[in-house]
DNA sequence: AATGCAATAT
DNA sequence: AATATTGCAT
């Protein structure tokens, strides 16, 4: 079998991008600063739609805030021309910040805590997994990731538990790699179990969990990836220019496979080197379509709904 | 400046 | 419980 790749990227192409699926990640990254830039009370608990197994028959429209694009914190926060989708989110009015934060707002406000949904996580562990354990570290992943609002330390402080979680798992299950269910599990400590809810709800690459020994067999030329995305050194570039850079850089190690160092030696999937051209999705400007869709979580966890995104078929 | 990691804080 | 933050050693 030949080491193609760019198979595996054919279908990470399928489940991955489409800015629409961040749209729900996004949105409970509203950042403060904006959020005060317009004069609406601080959102403090903004509720995030996480759903589980049951839960209120309406589904969290889609009502709030849509996207917030880049824009995040300039300390100086410029004023920025009004969305043209008003916050009229009338969730909740707890009021916070009425003391004075007229002057001083962007500059000593604290963004909401990031929730790591399924989806969110599904992002990291792609990235992740296309980085290789080497190359994966947080501001690398993050910029892969290009969500926007995602901070460096919010990757970093997610990839440490990640990183403790897979230790857990090289020491117990080898086999639970295809569906992420730890099936037999028996050992998990109360703090451990909490952690592996999340990380269980996705597929964990199975070189994650055992120390790959390369074959000097083949080896790779290297590729200078960060050629595609020297231009923006920002973290807060539009979604659009990252989605656009990281097909750059598909086509790039979609060939020849990924950086030196990245241990890929993925046996599975064989197919034949598909054409990757996907086209550039602009902005995600219009209404998301929410579906209910089992992911088959596998293993002996039983069956848990996830909130996902299809892609409006742009292609 | 980034990273990894443990401990700790919220 | 789930993330964030901090301290310290690379």
């Amino acid at each position: 079998m030949r080491e193609e790749d760019s198979n595996w990227f054919s279908r990470w192409e399928e489940e991955l991008p489409s800015p629409e699926e961040l749209m729900p990640i996004t949105q409970t990254l509203i950042t403060p600063d904006l959020a005060l830039a317009f004069d609406i009370r601080t959102p403090n608990n903004n509720n995030n739609n996480n759903n589980t197994t049951s839960n209120s028959p309406t589904p969290q429209p889609p009502n709030s805030l849509p996207t917030l694009s880049q824009s995040v914190p300039p300390p100086s926060s410029a004023p920025s021309p009004p969305p043209s989708q008003p916050f009229s989110s009338d969730l909740d009015s707890a009021e916070l910040g009425s003391g004075a934060p007229g002057d001083e707002p962007a500059r000593t406000l604290k963004r909401p805590r990031l929730v790591w949904t399924p989806q969110l996580h599904k992002r990291f562990v792609d990235a992740v997994a296309h980085l290789g354990i080497k190359n994966a570290v947080p501001k690398t992943i993050m910029q892969l990731m290009s969500v926007d609002g995602l901070t460096r330390e919010n990757v970093a402080s997610h990839l440490q538990k990640y990183r403790l979680y897979l230790k857990r798992m090289q020491g117990l299950s080898s086999g639970g790699g295809g569906g992420g269910g730890n099936g037999g599990g028996g050992a998990l400590s109360a703090a451990d179990a909490a952690t592996d809810h999340l990380f269980a709800s996705a597929p964990v690459p199975h070189h994650f969990l055992h120390p790959v020994r390369p074959n000097s067999d083949h080896f790779l030329p290297f590729v200078p990836v960060a050629a595609a995305l020297q231009h923006h050194h920002n973290q807060q570039m539009a979604a659009a220019a990252v989605v656009a850079a990281q097909q750059q850089y598909h086509r790039q190690v979609g060939q020849f496979g990924s950086p030196p160092g990245g241990q890929y030696e993925h046996g599975f999937l064989a197919r034949q080197p598909q054409p990757v051209h996907r086209m550039v999705v602009p902005v995600p400007a219009h209404s998301p379509t929410y579906v209910e869709d089992l992911d088959s979580p596998v293993g002996g966890g039983g069956g848990r709904k996830v909130l996902t995104l299809f892609p409006t078929g742009d292609d």
